[in-house]
RNA sequence: GGUCCAGUAGCUCAGUUGGAUAGAGCAACAGCCUUCUAAGCUGUGGGUCCCAGGUUCGAAUCCUGGCUGGAUCACCA
């Protein structure tokens, strides 16, 4: 049984005992002990003022002398309103060995609540590399589909690949024109790479004729809208939408030179899906459906053939959903998408990771398909994060100024590497073995800087100070883990068998009873990431607790303790730290080196 | 202009279901390696929690108004 909830209805007893009155649950606050206080959990007791009718302190006292009879509670004491309680060391011995006998200690497996979630995340253009925005997206869809796993959920991670429109035929007409028949195998470059300099390239004689047309008196408007090279690419458009055979033919080769380069990219940031879908193959289900709607006069059609949705009675603005020309739009695919996606799997929750920028689109999507009257609609869910911003502002691939994801990820291996061999870490390790740990830790760097600020918030990302392997750093709990894991090892070459039990009943030291304590949250915190889609909550807990066993680790022997059972227990209690290290890094797609 | 999000130390961020003296890391300075890994530990300095009202025994947290920054409201995706 839970010892909050066993706090609280205790408390709740001893209310109604000693004041003859009911109060209301939710009154019965229960919180840390500050770590400037003596105790475990504070009881504020303000809130029963009013039923007690005497001091902040009487009452308090007058709780704490009833709830000392129970037998895991030791001590109390009054400060203020404040009743701090202390509960007794055997509690939290007892604690320990129980949730190291559980092997997935924190998560949940009630199948009464397990749901079908799909997720999907990355969502990538194929006319460009990923950068660092990809990034914060890929590394939080992993790690929200993982804390979801956790809570007993069964998750189906999917990436919706935007394959088709207009800015995959400036890449392929630029190509056409000037790349000369050149393959990523020519070139020597990530099949990604070379579609994003085409589509580049393209950008940089679109704005010259742009200029020419301006010069030449044409105003900017209309100049922008009338470029040769714009009207060629949207022409390429027309012909892939009527299947022209050998538009399709290069379609087809450089979107697969751009999966085969994200697919590395995937593979170095450690991500991977259960489902692709792809743009090209659900637009043409939306655009039925959406005529379907038509038909059925939920949406209408203006004179010039466009189609719309009406949402001027729900505080929204009308949406378009088919061009004049019949062409279909993002929103469009979308409604296709979601509606393949619920027949294929029947979720119980869809949740899409999709910046903050798109807050305004997934609010029309679910008034949509609402109307289109599919009753689903309220199981989608928009998990919105913010941008990642550079010191001068957003990333822009066309100014040049973006994070390329690969070239961030090789520049945390190089310093990483260099690193480890300034400290003379990986001396006396294999070479295969030592590149592991590099790449594991190099990437336990920027995944944690990355997931460790709350996802609504935009974050900064200076390149310049590039990411630190000191501090409240992804390194600096892969270090702690592998310590311990230094730790452990000696001890079992001492022979002192990780199943042992202390014989004799100890007292515990303020710290080892404050890492029991933050052991004893672990559940609950995997529950508040899952429920908040925070990966955040998990890397805070994590940090403090890392911190926290080094402080230990640097106060207490462990394996030179001379009392047999303090030095058995603080052995488990070291298992146990680095057990949940490792469970909750891996909640964030990190992985633990074994030395470092 | 409407809507949404954010504003906490020089910088990057925690803390927000209202609770005690607002916390970390980085940067600066000063210490700790003949003891289980110094990518560690300890200490010093650093705050108008954007502003103003309000609710409350109690507000960084809730409410109202304002300020600042970002996003969005496209026949772009």
């Amino acid at each position: 049984m839970d010892l909050i909830l066993n706090l609280t209805e205790s408390i709740e007893t001893i209310l109604k005992n000693i004041y003859n009155s009911d109060i209301d649950k939710k009154a019965i606050s229960i919180q840390k002990t500050r770590i400037e206080f003596e105790g475990d959990f504070t009881l504020v007791v303000f809130p029963f003022l009013k039923i007690s009718r005497k001091s902040p302190e009487i009452t308090a006292n007058e709780i704490g002398n009833e709830l000392i009879k129970v037998s895991y509670i030791e001590n109390f004491n009054v400060i203020k309103g404040f009743l701090n309680i202390t509960i007794s060391h055997k509690y939290w011995i007892d604690f320990l060995y129980q949730s190291l006998q559980n092997n997935t200690f924190g998560f949940t497996d009630d199948p009464g609540e397990k749901k079908q979630v799909m997720i999907e995340f990355s969502s990538p253009n194929t006319n460009k590399p990923l950068h660092l925005g990809h990034i914060r997206n890929n590394l939080l869809g992993f790690s929200i589909a993982k804390i979801l796993e956790a809570n007993g959920h069964h998750v189906t991670k999917v990436n919706l690949v935007n394959d088709r429109g207009i800015h995959i035929c400036k890449s392929m007409l630029a190509w056409k024109k000037w790349g000369k028949g050149v393959t990523p195998d020519k070139a020597a470059k990530k099949g990604d790479k070379l579609v994003g300099d085409y589509y580049v390239l393209f950008d940089k004689e679109y704005k010259k004729e742009v200029e020419l047309l301006i010069n030449k008196g044409i105003s900017e408007d209309k100049a922008k809208v009338e470029v040769p090279i714009l009207l060629e690419a949207q022409d390429m458009l027309r012909k892939w939408e009527a299947g022209d055979e050998d538009i399709v033919k290069l379609w087809k080769t450089m979107n697969n030179w751009v999966y085969e380069g994200f697919d590395v990219t995937y593979k170095n940031l450690g991500i991977d899906f259960d489902k692709i879908y792809y743009e090209s193959e659900t637009y043409k289900k939306g655009k039925s459906l959406v005529l379907d709607g038509l038909e059925k006069k939920i949406l209408k059609k203006k004179d010039d053939n466009s189609v719309w949705a009406d949402l001027t009675a729900h505080g929204y603005d009308e949406k378009i959903l088919l061009r004049s020309d019949g062409t279909s739009v993002y929103m469009t695919q979308d409604i296709g998408t979601a509606f393949e996606r619920y027949k294929d799997k029947k979720f119980d929750k869809h949740l899409y990771v999709v910046g903050n920028e798109q807050n305004y689109h997934f609010q029309v999507l679910k008034l949509i398909l609402k109307k289109l009257g599919y009753d689903w609609y309220d199981k989608l869910e928009h998990v919105s994060y913010g941008m990642v911003e550079l010191p001068g502002g957003k990333m822009k691939s066309r100014e040049g100024t973006v994070v390329d994801a690969d070239d961030l990820i090789d520049h945390m291996k190089t310093t990483a590497k260099e690193m480890s061999k300034e400290l003379g870490k990986l001396d006396e390790v294999s070479e295969n073995e030592a590149e592991v740990i590099i790449n594991r830790i190099a990437l336990g760097a920027l995944k944690y800087f990355i997931l460790k600020v709350d996802p609504n918030k935009n974050m900064l990302f200076n390149p310049d100070e590039s990411i630190d392997f000191n501090g409240n750093t992804g390194p600096f709990i892969q270090y702690t883990y592998a310590r311990i894991k230094s730790l452990l090892r000696k001890a079992s070459d001492k022979n002192i068998v990780s199943s042992a039990f202390p014989k004799n009943d100890i007292k515990l030291a303020k710290k080892e009873k404050d890492l029991v304590r933050l052991i004893y949250e672990y559940p609950a915190i995997i529950k508040e990431a899952g429920t908040e889609y925070s990966p955040a909550i998990i890397a805070n807990y994590v940090y403090e607790f890392a911190k926290l066993y080094n402080q230990f680790y640097h106060d207490y022997p462990v394996l030179k303790e001379e009392d047999q059972d303090k030095m058995i227990f603080r052995i488990r209690l070291t298992e146990m730290t680095g057990r949940i290290i490792e469970s909750a890094l891996e909640l964030l797609g990190i992985g633990v080196p074994e030395r470092m």
